[in-house]
DNA sequence: TATTGTTATACTCTATAACTATA
DNA sequence: TATAGTTATAGAGTATAACAATA
């Protein structure tokens, strides 16, 4: 990690755009920044332990969905749908993991349009274990407060509902 | 954008980690997936608004630092560090916009190792447009509520400074 | 005709290592 | 010795277009 910086850059640009006359754009820009940065922050963390067990963060999220699925096993265009990632992301991440003998693909018992991705006990015990790294690495130990928590979840929540993600 | 899903796949994330006897882990791997989600809205929406300007959200984080540093030039170590990027991806970045004419290479008064990136007039008024463009098409609208945008700023303001990010 | 998935291709950003030049 | 920056190389994810197979 770097050495830190003396100052916060996001809340100096909030006061720049504010100088600049951008007075109501300021506070919305500050806080998308402020995502973008944590999310940075948050997946260099992921990585690095997902690295050990082979696995880049899109690879770990395929299995872990696989992992509680209903047989381990998923269409194609569904894991795309789910991981809203574009098909040709699905296939490249499918074809790495069938590589490492994590998962298999498999024709549709009813729909010989579609393709199954289906998780091997290689793959679902590859899932548990880091899974289990990722809640004591990552998730338990976040330095959000549980009031921050429960606020992120809600007002993220909101906004993924307004972009469209979900119905619900 | 995909047509949207009839459930939230984070809560139903939660839910099942909570299953799964997480319980503890259950909440901070949602708002922290939510995070990892809301980003990739965003960052698509920017990169909508920057695409008929020939930018990227890097470049334009590079040319918006560099509009508002003093005589618009920094030191090529002082953007890595402000924009907290690796150093060859600064080198990339200059290259594509010196390329395009935005910003140009010039050694540093006293160092002889450092070089200056500097905006030209050119890549300060694309700087400009391409900041009201965002400020209108994804600040302005961004769907989030005054309320909870003074509350992000702050819980991932918190978040930064304890993962290091800057002392303030 | 519409849908599913793959292939080929290309373009991002990122990171490591080796190297040059300067302090 | 340490620092600043570039180059070469590699890998990641993502996206478009063209295509084959199936519904």
């Amino acid at each position: 990690m770097a050495t830190p910086l003396p100052r916060d850059p996001i809340a100096d640009a909030q006061r720049n755009w504010e100088a600049h006359g951008w007075v109501e754009e300021a506070a919305p820009m500050a806080a998308i920044t402020a995502i973008m940065r944590t999310q940075q922050i948050l997946l260099a963390r992921i990585e690095t332990v997902l690295r050990p067990f082979g696995l880049t963060f899109a690879r770990y999220e395929l299995l872990a969905l696989l992992s509680f699925a209903r047989g381990g096993a998923l269409p194609m265009n569904k894991a795309s749908a789910l991981l809203q990632v574009h098909p040709t992301s699905v296939t490249n991440a499918v074809d790495r993991l069938a590589a490492a003998g994590l998962v298999v693909r498999s024709p549709h018992p009813s729909d010989g349009r579609t393709t199954l991705v289906e998780l091997t006990p290689e793959g679902r015990t590859l899932a548990k274990n880091a899974t289990a790294a990722l809640n004591s690495a990552v998730f338990v130990q976040s330095e959000f407060g549980d009031d921050d928590v429960t606020q992120l979840i809600r007002i993220l929540g909101d906004f993924r509902r307004n972009a469209g993600d979900f119905e619900g």
